[in-house]
DNA sequence: TGAAATGTTGGGGCG
DNA sequence: ACGCCCCAACATTTC
């Protein structure tokens, strides 16, 4: 009779979980447990969206594990002293975990590793970060050439998901705390059945969305996303799972411009790779630029126009229905939040590390390497980012990916009655539209808090101090 | 996974 | 009819 233990952690499914399986086949008995760390949920602001997905995942865990006969320990405390207690309660003779990459858990798994029989397996990512690497061994700091590498690593791999185990064995009775009762997303359902759902209506059948996604994805007015990031947030979807539904569905495409749709979307899952890869060789990303010649930009970060920031009051439409639908909901469209990130750092000149903790104060997917990496990209401050000087003009921005001002009057109803013609800009609208579309401006909605112009020049100039200085 | 500034071209108005 | 200029449209360069 061999006992093991299945560390839960952020690999909330039952169905092709590496961790579980290999715990599966080395116990008799597996006691599956999920340990909330008081350093991880008491010390930092987290969004309630995001505790209560994790909750509503960890009930739905539990459900699924007792519908095969077992059920989920929760506890609380410090992951070392409660696996401890765990293992002699259990008789464990191993601790089965999917690996994790952030800084923290990479130290906390460590730790654990010298005093308990600690086992990490893949599954947040295809790869092991540091099994896709330049020839002569460096990590890739570049994205297409990382993609050709992850591409051919992939070559290789057997396609077979494993699935989730028909029986388990009832655990020892130990104590289990009770989970906290979740309020409800109606946007974001927790759960891997949830998760399998939207996968399977996201990339099957001959007008299957993935197959417009490479037209879709920039359109904020539009329902073209997949609308999976909390999901893989908490691996209630393996990276696998997705892959592999990316590639089957480009290998059925109907014609071209569907296999295009469902390679940009796979491309957005290696960014995914990329990112956690490159947190992965460079922790220190999380302290500070990646680019040393940017690190000492003299930045404004004015504390009043970050405030209208964040509560979408800065005049310009599209970025405050972003940061309104942010705030409301816990989620943001993907071009929305290139948006918002480059007027954040470009516009404002705030220093992007402002935008990256907030971010993780709001977003139900927030995730230290995507947030991370994305807010390094649109900085111009990270591994193959976006260049300084590319700025983005609001107002073209939202006039190209939200044509109509859909998205606009959705999350700004003050400017709803707005004609497209005024919905980007509505400070140059004159004094009769304004009563006619009942919104006087500097009243129902502000004017701009900056000159975009204006911002531009400033921004090109402290960048090129930097680099000069440097 | 930009935008603005600058350069080039060619059709048409006009003296 | 011809050359000049304007400027929109497109291309290239620069930030």
């Amino acid at each position: 009779m061999k006992n093991t233990i299945w560390w839960v952690r952020r690999d909330l499914r039952l169905s092709d979980n590496q961790a579980l399986y290999a715990a599966v086949q080395s116990g008799d008995q597996v006691t599956p447990v999920f340990i909330i760390d008081p350093r991880l949920t008491e010390t930092q602001p987290l969004p309630q969206k995001r505790i209560d997905f994790l909750w509503g995942g960890l009930q739905a865990l539990d459900k699924s594990l007792r519908a095969r006969g077992s059920r989920l320990i929760v506890r609380r405390g410090d992951p070392l002293e409660e696996l401890a207690h765990l293992v002699k309660e259990s008789k464990a003779s191993a601790v089965y975990a999917e690996e994790d990459f952030t800084p923290f858990a990479r130290r906390r798994d460590r730790a654990i590793a010298r005093e308990l029989p600690l086992h990490l397996l893949p599954g947040l990512t295809m790869f092991f970060p540091d099994s896709v690497r330049k020839a002569d061994g460096n990590p890739y700091t570049v994205f297409t050439p990382f993609s050709k590498a992850w591409h051919r690593t992939l070559q290789g791999n057997s396609r077979k998901l494993l699935s989730a185990p028909e029986r388990m064995a009832t655990p020892i009775e130990i104590t289990s705390l009770p989970l906290p009762n979740p309020v409800g997303n109606v946007q974001f359902p927790p759960g891997e059945i949830e998760a399998l759902h939207r996968l399977q209506n996201f990339t099957t059948g001959n007008h299957a969305p993935i197959y417009q996604y490479a037209d879709q994805r920039d359109r904020p007015d539009l329902p073209g996303t997949s609308t999976l990031s909390p999901y893989l947030r908490f691996g209630m979807l393996s990276a696998r799972q997705a892959v592999f539904a990316a590639e089957q569905a480009a290998q059925l495409a109907p014609d071209e411009t569907a296999r295009q749709g469902a390679q940009t979307w796979l491309n957005e899952l290696i960014w995914r790779e990329f990112f956690i890869s490159i947190l992965f060789h460079f922790p220190d990303v999380m302290k500070e630029s990646f680019r040393p010649e940017l690190r000492q930009i003299s930045w404004r970060n004015n504390e009043v126009e970050f405030l209208a920031w964040k509560e979408g009051q800065t005049g310009y439409p599209i970025v405050d229905a972003a940061m309104r639908q942010l705030a409301k909901t816990g989620w943001m469209h993907n071009r929305a939040r290139m948006i918002v990130a480059s007027f954040l750092v470009k516009d404002l000149l705030i220093n992007w590390r402002w935008g990256e903790r907030w971010f993780m104060q709001m977003l139900v997917d927030g995730d230290p390497a995507a947030n991370n990496g994305g807010w390094q990209w649109s900085a111009g401050t990270g591994t193959d980012a976006a260049p300084y000087f590319r700025i983005f003009n609001p107002v073209l921005q939202g006039k190209k990916f939200d044509p109509q001002g859909d998205y606009v009057r959705q999350w700004v109803p003050e400017l709803a009655n707005l004609p497209p013609k005024f919905i980007h800009n509505p400070w140059e609208m004159p004094h009769q539209p304004q009563i006619q579309f009942n919104v006087l401006l500097g009243v129902e909605y502000p004017f701009p808090i900056v000159d975009h112009t204006l911002a531009r020049e400033r921004t090109l100039e402290a960048y090129q101090h930097a680099k000069v200085a440097f």
